[in-house]
DNA sequence: GACGTTTCTTAACCCTGATCAATGTGCAAG
DNA sequence: CTTGCACATTGATCAGGGTTAAGAAACGTC
């Protein structure tokens, strides 16, 4: 499944592929099974990964609550880059929500990189910037949209995905409880 | 006022005196008046700026009302940098809220500078994981808290500033009406 | 210092979604 | 099958903040 990651990569870098051959060495591939923990609260995050294929969401427990902040879909890195970047333990809980795929690079592998090719410098900043426009768009889903109208824009973009999440886990990506949702399923579903 | 961002810079990046002194060779000082433009809408960006001293704010313009999403303080860097990357013309305005005092580098100096420089690579994730972080908190402050307390925290930690910005870009900034803020502010007054 | 403009406040009413509590549904394990 | 648990729905009530419209205050300018 590198050859994901590979496509991804070359929307940003051009390289060789000999030079691909040296750099997919230090990729991993890993698998993660339903309910599998891509990083647990109190962790260090020491891997950023691309998803060849499934799903994962991002969350904090708060008082015991699950409060979700991303979804991570196929086809897009996955990180608690914060913490990936500080050093810092993670807060946030990172849970696979169906059968995964991932490709991983290490932390130290990511150095390695910058190092043996500076053009691969950029892909820090790809990420990065890939995280900022996730979460600006998300910001600005919640200045100007109503929570039925987030939901209705998340069942246009992720149609299919949407199926197998649990409805007080869309709820609290939307930023409602479920209570409110089921409301506006129900209002929804009178027209 | 070139030893601001130098002083941010080291932070991240340490470099000898004399680097230093071709590095600053490509920035820019520039001042600007109370209400001039950092960026209008349908430029391009080609500058990414550190502010030495004043004070700028970010909004858009949506059907003819000001939606306030930013306000850049001193000593933080200023930019639409989604445009600054993606050389894609500005939807948004940044404009000086008072005389105003930025250290600027223009699009092909920092590429100068990451070609020069290997280590400058990391200004690039730098100023982008500075403004992740930035809007990171913003977007938990809209899940988890209400006007009220947005509206406290402000004053918390911009306190002197905050004196100076009219209340209907504050209400703006808060996501919520002028009339909204004037509540919020009669409610805590009644305290 | 009077005027116009911009900003801020107040009030009445409305809407969205939160909270709390009860009920319903689906599925897994015994 | 049935017991139990997690998830979803529904209803009643409530609070925060939007909208509209009006007036008050602040400020710049002549």
């Amino acid at each position: 499944m590198k050859k994901n990651i590979k496509n991804a990569f070359s929307n940003f870098i051009d390289f060789t592929d000999s030079e691909w051959l040296e750099i997919s060495k230090l990729f991993i591939e890993k698998k993660y099974d339903k309910g599998e923990f891509f990083i647990q609260e109190g962790e260090y995050c020491n891997y950023v990964g691309f998803i060849d294929k499934g799903l994962f969401s991002y969350y904090y427990l708060i008082d015991g609550n699950r409060s979700t902040r991303q979804f991570f879909f196929a086809n897009n890195f996955i990180s608690n880059y914060s913490c990936f970047l500080s050093n810092e333990k993670s807060k946030a809980i990172i849970q696979a929500l169906e059968k995964s795929s991932v490709t991983l690079i290490h932390k130290s592998s990511l150095s390695q990189l910058y190092q043996n090719f500076p053009k691969f410098q950029q892909l820090g900043r790809m990420i990065t910037e890939n995280l900022f426009l996730i979460i600006s768009e998300k910001y600005e889903s919640f200045l100007l949209e109503s929570a039925e109208e987030r939901y209705l824009n998340l069942i246009e973009n992720r149609p299919k995905v949407i199926q197998n999440i649990p409805q007080y886990m869309i709820a609290s990506y939307l930023g409602i409880t479920p209570e409110g949702l089921s409301r506006i399923r129900k209002r929804l579903a009178r027209r």
